[in-house]
Order: structure tokens, then C-alpha cells, then sequence
DNA sequence: TATGAATGAGGCTTCATTCAT
DNA sequence: GATGAATGAAGCCTCATTCAT
């Protein structure tokens, strides 16, 4: 989980619990006793902490899509300020926290349909919000005649497809570092709209 | 789903009643009873047809899997001997296969960790088949000087995921069509490994 | 309970049994598996004949309010033209009412708030019916100067209070019958608006 | 409640919030934290006031009796000799301690039997003694001829249920005074035994 | 094949209560 | 006095499955 982000105590306990069970059996495959077995507790103590089990989903849930597009938001901000620059910052920013906070990726992309349609509107206007991005990217280097794309809505569904993916199989059994990952996956994206990084390459 | 593959009668309703509810609310979230009404028969009758609930996802699995994996050995069959020809049939396949049984892929896909690792083992293997299929083509287009790939897991790694998502987005309500999808696609996987169609473009 | 209404099979079991254990505990001192243990069935059983704990209930209200409204109807109309032979009738058939079916008017009675309004509202309407004879009764008595009546609702509601009572104390533990109390409390009721059999006393 | 027999300060309104709540969800339909959210108070803290819920029943239902108990004596120590002065002043006190803590009257009724035994039997033992007293007057009215009452023992408890359920239906809702009512019922009650106020009507 | 009734296990949640702070 | 966290028991109800019919 993103650093400073964890609740304390008990309460992060459950939090980091639920994290690992929702990825490996999913919500509904995950019972109110498997958790706070897994946190060590009375599951009736569990709602000193959370109203509900669909709660302690949700939290993850926002904290997923909002550590997400927080990081795509800076990787935007530190980049220059050229298209090119602009896709593989963002490629690898979203690599990076598939890779990184892949079990919060898991359950934030996979579980969301567990979520009541009240509770799970927050995230897909974040997730949303991170497409826009993607496209507005995709388009400003098109106009700027930097990027040869016939349509950017399904380039960036593309590119948020491969990066989205990278949670399901990244791990230590397989040989890829995270910088591999994105360094590949940065130069897909730059390939597939035939961008170039200026005075590289 | 596709043809001549669902079971006839009682058994064939159940197989697509558990499609239409596993894709919407997952295995764990889908109740036998869920299930039973949707068919309009007697929970208890399911069990005439099946041994188990699991068994009815293992059904769906398998003919997902099974029917994937058709499709790209006949897509590769069916192609040239050119790796680029072969590598936009791999993507095409790919990506019908996603759009025509969408829910048959997202049971599939989304579900197999619902099943025990025996009955999830062939599925398993078929998708491993295919993916090497699919890193085959490249590294003979890599070996043939066709196509600049660093590396061929990655990027056919990144091509799959392209083509999975698909099923989680493509629908009446966007305004692609499956071929249109499947060019933009396959000239995506084209572009990734800097192939070209010869005598074309 | 009275003849005939008691459903068949298990189903019959379990609103006797709760008929019982609502009367001693009330609705909610009384689990869903105390009345399960008392049918002899596991607790999920009484799901298979009822949607719910409360849905029990409703039937032993429906049930308390209807005979009794019935008994109200019944005596009225075997009884003869003269507004005291009808108080009469309608003070004797409570009296009866309460004695022989002593728990259902107890739960019928001391539980029905624990009903949800819409499940409770037949109950009430039936009870505001069966008071609506009686202070027609009472006004008609008044009316062809029978009886000597201030107030025929707080009259009324007197009777109706006395009467409803009985099932809270009758019983084998004390030494009345059911035809003195009847006896009793008609003439009591008779007293109350000074009226007065014809040809009598 | 009455004057006086609220406790101060926290425990008072602890007190009076499951007066309220008792009165309308009953004892068991009332949670301890119900209870504290009500007074505004963790419901921890209800412990530091009373050892347990079913003592705060108790003292309700201690309340509600003594102070019944006693109104029924001082009634009786402030009326007439004459056992139509007595009986009046019995069931006026009996309605107006009904009308006036009505909450009091109907919990102290309807939830004695959530108390365990020991904890029920003094107010049971008022009860008794309440109604002790109204057999007394009504046998020595009929003894000195003033009353004609075939037995005592019916025609009291025919009084005293008139006068317990009118905290069922008595308040705000309906246009009876507290006067009307004791007016009517003590004339009813005269009339059930035949008595007469000296001097009057 | 199909069913209604039955079951043991377990679902999520709330219960009254205790205790360290 | 007051609290938040904790607990074991129990709340109602649903689970997948079985079985006699």
C-alpha cells in the first residue's frame, strides 16, 4: 500500500488483511471471519473499525484509483513538455503502481463491481478522470503532429489495457524488474502512435 | 457462446443462465438459487444436470478457453506465412474472440480463480498455448529481421492484455464496431514490433 | 387456535410452537432457534415455510384478529333484535374469544407492534371494526332509550378493555369457568349502560 | 414520571430515554445502544449507572408500581367512608395514574415479564396488594348492601382492566380529558356494582 | 427430470458486557 | 464518569447440497 496512507492500528490491520484476502479469493469468496482471523480478532471487532464489510472494500477501492491517479497526475506534472515525454510518463506511472501496489490494483480494478453503485462512483470518475488524461495526450500530440494516431480513445484504451494487466502477472516469479516493465511498456505506447522522444534515440 | 457448443435443453439454460449471472455478479456473488430462478427451475434440479455449482464455472471455463484457443490456431492456420500476416491474425482472433463471446471471456478470465486448481489446470494450459503461439510468431518475425522486439514475453504479454480487456469494454454502448476495434488492434501489435503487411501501406 | 386454520404439515408445527413461545417470551425474546428447537426442526427449515421470523408473527396476528372479528360477526347475527341481547352476544363472544383461544389473543394483541405497519394494518383495521359493532351497538341501545349511555366510545372501549384482558388472566390456575366470566362480564357490560334483557330478570 | 423518583443527572435521563424506548420497542426490542444513543452517552457508560439493562427495566417497572400503588392509597386514605366514595376514588386514581405516566403504566406492565423472577416479584406483590384493596372496598359495599356484586374478585378485576389498558389508547390523539375519562370509568365501575354516591345524582 | 422439504455450515451483523485508559 | 476497543455469544438469514417423492 502507498506509504502514509494506511489507517493505524487496528484499523490498518484490517485494512492490510482485507487487502491480501479480496486479491486472493475475492470479496465475496473472503468472509467476515476469514479476515479477522487473518487480523487476529473477534470478526465483531471489526465493526469498531468499519461499518461493514462492503466498507473496508470501498476504502481500498478509493485508495487504489486515488494513489492511481495521483501518480499519474505527477508523472503528467514532472514531465516536459512534450507529447512524447508527456505518453511515457504517463505509461510509466501506471506501471509503476500495478507493480508496485499490485495487490491494491488487484482489488481496486477486480472488486469494484462488489461495490454498491453509490459506493463505487467515486472510483470510476477518478478512473475516468485518468483516461482523459491518456487521451488528451494522445490527442495534443496528434494535432502537434508528433503522434500518427487514427483514434486516440482506442489507443489509450490500449495502453491502460497492457499497464492494467501488469498487476494480474508481475510478482518475483517472473524475470522482469519494475524498470524493465516500464521502460518496454513506455516504448510500446511511443510505438504504437509512432511518437519519438526528441534528441533520443 | 459460441456454436454448437451449448449443451441442448435444461442443461444448455443453466450453462447460459450461470454466464449471463457469473459475468454480472461473479461466482461467489451468484447464489444456486440465483441461479435456479433465472432458469426458472428448482435449485435442487440443477443438480440432475450438475454435480456441483463449480462444475457449471468449469463448464464455462472450459468451452471459453477451448473456443479461444480454436480461434487462434485457426486464425494462425489460416494465415500467410508472413510473420506480420500471422501476428495481425493472432490479434484479429484475439479480439473477436473477446467481442463476439464477451461474456464467455469475462467468466472465463475473471472467474478461474474461483475454480480448484485440477479443474483450473487445462484452462491454464490452454492460455498458456496460446500465449506461446503468440511469442512464437514473434520471435520468428524477430529472427526473420521483420519485426524489432527487445523482448518477445513482454510484448506479447502487452498484446494479450489488449486484447482480454476488450471484453470488459466493448458493447452496444460504444461506438465501435468489432472490426474496427480489430484493425486499430492488430495494426497496435504491428506498430509495437514494427511490423509491416507486405505489399501493403 | 381455532379449528381449522392451523396450516398443515411442519408449517402447522411452527406457528403453534411460536404461538406459544411468542405468548410466554414475546416476539423478540423469542430466537428463531428457540422455535425451532420447540418444532424439533433445524432453524434453517422454518425459511423453507416462511420468508421470515416476522412473517410468522403476521400469520398468528392475522389469525388472532380474524377469528375474533369473526366471533364478533357470528354472535351478533344469531343474536335477537334488542340492543341488550346484542351487547350481550358481542360481550360473550370476547369473553369466549379470549378464554378459548387465550395465546392467540395474547400474541395477537401484546405483539403486533413488533409488526412492520404495513404487515400490522389488516390487524388494526379488523380491531377497529369489531370496535365499530359494538359502539353501534351501544349508540343504537342508547338511541331507542334502552340504555342510559354518556359516551359510547369510552363505554365501548371499557367493554372492549375488560374483555381483552381475560386472555392475561384465565387459565386452569383459577377458579372460574369460561361461562362465568362470560356470565360476569355480560352483566357487567349490561349494568354499564343500564340495560336490560326483555322478558328477563 | 412522577415527581420526585427521577434520579438526577445522568441516570436520570438514562432513566426516562428507556422509559421512551421500552414504551414503544418493548424491553427486548430495545438495545443498550439504542439506549445510550438516545441520552447521547457512549454505552459503556451506562454501566457506570446501572449493572446491567435489565435493571434499568427494573427500576422502570419498580417506578411505575410503587407509584401506582401509593396514588391507589392515598386515594383511598383521602376518600369518604362509604364504599361508593371509596370505589370512585380507586378507579379515578387508577385512570389518572394511567393518563398522567401512561409510558410508565405500559412498560411497568407490558415488559414485567422480561424480568427474571426475583426482579418481577415486588412489583407483582403491589399488584396484588393494588388489587387487594379494590376487592376489599367492593366486599364491604356488598356486605353493608351498598353493592350488589355476585363476586368481587370478577367484578375488580373487570375495573382494574378498564383502568390498565387506558394507557394503551389514552393521549393528545383522541379528545377525552384525563377527567372525562375518570368521570365516565368511576361511574362505570359504580354501575357494575350497583353503588351510589350519598347525596348525589 | 423435477420438486419441496430438510439440513449443517456458515453468511454478515448486533447483542450485552468488560476493560484499559 | 466517561470512552473506544474488544469480546463471545447470539441475532436472523442464506448457503450449497441431499433426499424422498
Amino acid at each position: 500500500m502507498p506509504d502514509g496512507v494506511t489507517p493505524p492500528g487496528t484499523r490498518g490491520r484490517i485494512l492490510y488483511a482485507a487487502l491480501e484476502l479480496f486479491a486472493e479469493l475475492g470479496f465475496h469468496g473472503t468472509s467476515i471471519r476469514d479476515l479477522a482471523k487473518q487480523v487476529g480478532i473477534n470478526s465483531a471487532t471489526l465493526y469498531s473499525h468499519y461499518p461493514s464489510k462492503e466498507d473496508v472494500l470501498a476504502e481500498l477501492v478509493a485508495l487504489g484509483h486515488v494513489g492511481h491517479f495521483n501518480a499519474l497526475q505527477h508523472a503528467l506534472a514532472a514531465a516536459g513538455d512534450h507529447p512524447s515525454e508527456q505518453l511515457v510518463a504517463l505509461m510509466r506511472a501506471t506501471v509503476f503502481s500495478h507493480t508496485d501496489f499490485q495487490l491494491l490494483a488487484i482489488v481496486a480494478n477486480n472488486e469494484l463491481h462488489a461495490l454498491s453503485k453509490e459506493k463505487a462512483a467515486p472510483a470510476l470518475a477518478l478512473r475516468e478522470q485518468g483516461l482523459q488524461m491518456l487521451y488528451s495526450v494522445l490527442r495534443r500530440g496528434a494535432e502537434m503532429g508528433e503522434f500518427t494516431v487514427a483514434d486516440e480513445v482506442l489507443a489509450g484504451t490500449a495502453m491502460a489495457s497492457m499497464g492494467l494487466r501488469v498487476a494480474s502477472w508481475f510478482g518475483p516469479d517472473q524475470p522482469y524488474t519494475r524498470e524493465q516493465v516500464a521502460d518496454n511498456f513506455a516504448d510500446f505506447a511511443l510505438r504504437i502512435v509512432g511518437g519519438k522522444i526528441p534528441g533520443c534515440c
